[in-house]
DNA sequence: TGGCAGATTTTA
DNA sequence: AAAATCTGCCAA
């Protein structure tokens, strides 16, 4: 498995949305290694799209999605769960892919305790699930992907499966824009 | 299986 | 008050 290059991060958001699916998500924890294959992915646009947290400017909060490609930006949810985003646009340009779901490859025992369940499907089917379970909390925000704790990884092997494009879940605002991609049939996913 | 309340921070 | 969520409890 090799270490995605820089360049990946810097094509357009929707096309790291869909190239992300297949990657491996890899972290490596004082707890344990974990890492996931990446089987869910939404995007967030600067432009015309009011989903986005960019979409009305920099928050202490969102700052991180202003940064570099392959930046991370990890932001709690709900008072409760945490969110893991691969930052995509230029400096200065708020865009980012939400990582939605994860088949989980390695460190599955780490990730049930962490979890608290053993069921495989639940590990990491849903974007705070999968903070759960890969131990990615608020100390990773704004952490630098191709670094050595955080980062993302290619089996070499193209995507197979179909990708669909979906509507994006649990916003109440721009919710025709196809944005979510997720690979067909795959036991993993959030939610069919 | 499906719907809903609750947990709790950030933002408007 | 609503939000890029998840869990447990309840009813059928």
């Amino acid at each position: 498995v090799k270490r995605l290059p820089k360049s990946f991060f810097k094509q357009e958001t929707t096309a790291v949305a869909r190239g992300l699916l297949g990657k491996i998500l890899v972290h490596h924890s004082p707890d344990g290694e974990t890492a996931g294959r990446i089987v869910e992915t939404e995007a967030y646009l600067c432009q015309n799209d009011p989903a986005c947290h960019a979409a009305r400017g920099m928050t202490a909060r969102n700052a991180a999605m202003f940064g570099p490609p392959g930046t991370a930006y990890v932001y709690l949810i709900y008072g409760m769960y945490y969110c893991f985003n691969v930052v995509t646009a230029p400096l200065g340009v708020g865009e980012a892919v939400l990582i939605r779901a994860l088949e989980p490859l390695t460190g599955l025992e780490l990730m049930a305790k962490r979890r608290g369940t053993c069921v495989k499907k639940l590990l990491a089917a849903g974007p705070g699930r999968l903070c759960q379970a890969m131990g990615i909390g608020p100390g990773h925000n704004g952490a630098d992907l191709s670094g050595d704790v955080l980062y993302l990884a290619d089996n070499g092997m193209a995507v197979r499966e179909d990708i669909v494009a979906a509507k994006r879940v649990g916003i109440s605002v721009a919710t025709e824009l196809p944005l979510r991609f997720y690979i067909r049939g795959n036991p993993f996913i959030s939610r069919k």
